[in-house]
DNA sequence: TAATTAAATGCAACATTGTTGCACTTGGAA
DNA sequence: TTCCAAGTGCAACAATGTTGCATTTAATTA
């Protein structure tokens, strides 16, 4: 908890009670978390409170998103490489649709992508299928 | 404009105005055409006809959607693989951030999406960068 | 430790996207 | 022409997200 209180001071952020306990939420939470889940475990921060310490953290480099479909937002930790300066992932967002979680994942082998005379500036890779935990209980139980 | 109506009822879908209009409109944009621009050429049709209009359209493989970030939902037509059975798309999703045009595009070769141990369904490649036309056009300025 | 202040919060009000139920209308087939 | 399932309009609702303004507080400094 003290680490969270240096890493927003270090972005000259004021610790405070509800970025804290954001944080805290979004780095403990097995995979990205649900905007709902966010306000569920919150309720008595007041919902734009809620929302403008997620800007906050998002635009600091702490914290970014990810979308599935129309479906909810999410929200995860980011690595040290993002800053207020812009954000930095070779990650890919997956979304298992057995467990329903959702998780930053790195490629095996990072893809080449290119379209002919276009200048590419930022690429966002969104997956959907069965997780390694998932696809472990399916061959156990046949 | 019977073509249209041809496409609908092949897929068991009314030829009505509402669907019409909105396949038109889609199929002669230029790009991928953001919701708001749906609802600002319709404003005569009721909101929830627009929603329920454009669900049959995704539903039975008439269009598909993208999205950016939290901004708006665009929408394209779909290739002839699509179908009430579900989506079959190889392209991805690109907007200029100069000309703020959506479009789907190929890429020049088909990345190999993997991660170890996990099965993966449905692939979306959304990129943000500045389209082939934007660049002649900085190019030509210089 | 107490005072100071810029930053953060709570509240109210608002805008947009999206859904559901129900009554009414209509496209397409017989 | 008649008929009816499918489609539409309207009202009401829910969720996400933003803005303005008054109040509170984290961090600095005296
Ligand atoms: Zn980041
Ligand atoms: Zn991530
Ligand atoms: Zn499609
Ligand atoms: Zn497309």
């Amino acid at each position: 908890m003290e680490e969270l209180k240096d890493l927003l001071n270090q972005r000259n952020l004021k610790a405070t009670p509800a970025r804290l306990q954001i944080l805290s939420l979004v780095q403990n939470y097995d995979g990205a978390v649900p905007f709902g889940e966010i306000q569920s475990h919150l309720g008595e921060l007041d919902r734009t409170t809620i929302f403008r310490t997620i800007n906050a953290l998002l635009q600091n480099g702490l914290i970014h998103k990810t979308q599935f479909g129309n479906a909810e937002t999410y929200f995860a930790m980011c690595p040290k490489t993002c800053s207020e300066q812009g954000h930095q992932h070779q990650h890919v967002h997956f979304k298992c649709t057995n467990c329903e979680v959702v998780s930053c994942e790195d490629l095996s082998s990072n893809p080449r992508i290119e379209i002919p005379n276009f200048q590419i500036d930022k690429v966002d890779i969104i997956l959907t299928g069965v997780c390694n935990r998932c696809l472990v209980v399916q061959v156990s139980v046949n």
